[in-house]
DNA sequence: AATAAATGAATGTGTGTTCATTCAGATATT
DNA sequence: AATATCTGAATGAACACACATTCATTTATT
């Protein structure tokens, strides 16, 4: 790697430092020390502390998002994409331990002030889940009454606390191939031995209309 | 109430706050202006600004836990049980938007502090989500490849995620019963339309002992 | 009168940010 | 080719200030 880049080294070093101690306990004086910089060189290359942060996300981020749907695009089957989903998200937490500490803890923390901000990004991650759905509804492979927009979220958010428990604890008891096969199969199959009857008892099933495609 | 208990009025104000501005921006004065007590007031009943948020989790988190087992020890079935805690939680959730909020966003935060504290209560409450899991597979409900240590962070996870939305967002999209329904639903029976094949490939399947019903 | 509880101004520390200074390398001048 | 001038990236010591905590004093309770 070469000696310069200095914005990349620094943002190196603040994943791990703020990894280490959070992002309030973190000072800038340690980041500087990790990235090999002074002090004061950080800010020609960020506006504040809080703007290392948010690039930390922005660019790490984006990254993900463009390797997952990379991934899933070579794949058809919408049952084996949320596996391929579970799997991939699964792995990029495991690879990268202090990044995803960081978005799962610090820029929660932070998402106050930054909202509008947070969501965009993240926004676009969950819609990836939703998207899924959907596509596995058309096909007929998925039941209607599945709301999208709750799936993404509980699928999401499964996986997330299964990373957490990993980032948190040193050791990890399931390997992430396991996790991602179990919550895959729990969302797809769900746990029952045998269909329970009686939770669907609400609706009615209605004959749903063909709705082939609404292009026009 | 009462003029006095300062330790109750002092947390109250503190979970107003702290989940106004986050735990490291919110100062002790105003927690203090919001209780109507003195700044000073509150070191005699608080050793310092952590041990406020201890408290909070502590003595909340308490009892909600205490709540949430009182409420299900009224059920038998497993898979109603399994809707029970969700709805339970997500309705807590919903009546305490600034408690949970804090447990969500701020103890995360503060757990690499606290680990092993955390850890303790934390625990508690995923395992009587596993606790229902190992009694629904006792009963033949459940199928018994599900591991219930992974079962438990992912449908805590999933409400945990949804939840999250409630308390970040403004107005919600869907209902707490909706939402819990949906949820159990996914967990109890999948989203599949119909069961697939291909998901199963591993494991060959054996034959299903009839399990009528459980019910002695 | 004696004790306990509450007050809030004062303190001191920790730290994000600034900015005068340095100096290696580029450019101009001889 | 040698020397002088310029440039702006990098530095890190110094600053300013926010804020948790303390404690001498006041107020309430017994």
């Amino acid at each position: 790697m070469k000696v310069a880049d200095k914005h990349g080294r620094i943002i190196q070093a603040a994943i791990k430092v703020f990894a280490r101690n959070g992002f309030f306990n973190s000072r800038i004086a340690e980041i500087a020390k990790e990235a090999n910089v002074a002090d004061g060189t950080i800010y020609l290359y960020f506006n504040n502390k809080y703007d290392i942060l948010i690039t930390i996300f922005e660019e790490e981020m984006g990254k993900i998002i463009a390797s997952v749907k990379q991934e899933l695009s070579k794949i058809d089957n919408p049952c084996e994409k949320l596996e391929i989903f579970a799997l991939q998200h699964l792995s990029l937490v495991e690879k990268n331990k202090d990044l995803a500490e960081i978005i799962q803890v610090e820029l929660r923390q932070s998402s106050k002030f930054m909202k509008e901000y947070r969501n965009r990004k993240f926004a676009e991650y969950l819609q990836i889940i939703s998207t899924i759905v959907k596509e596995g509804q058309e096909k007929g492979l998925f039941r209607k009454d599945v709301m999208p927009g709750i799936f993404k979220r509980a699928f999401f958010g499964a996986l997330d606390e299964m990373s957490r428990f990993w980032v948190l604890s040193p050791r990890k008891k399931y390997g992430v191939k396991t996790a991602a096969k179990q919550i895959s199969h729990f969302f797809l199959n769900g746990i029952l031995e045998v269909p329970c009857p009686e939770t669907q008892k609400k609706k009615k099933k209605r004959p749903v209309k063909k709705t082939k495609r609404s292009k026009k």
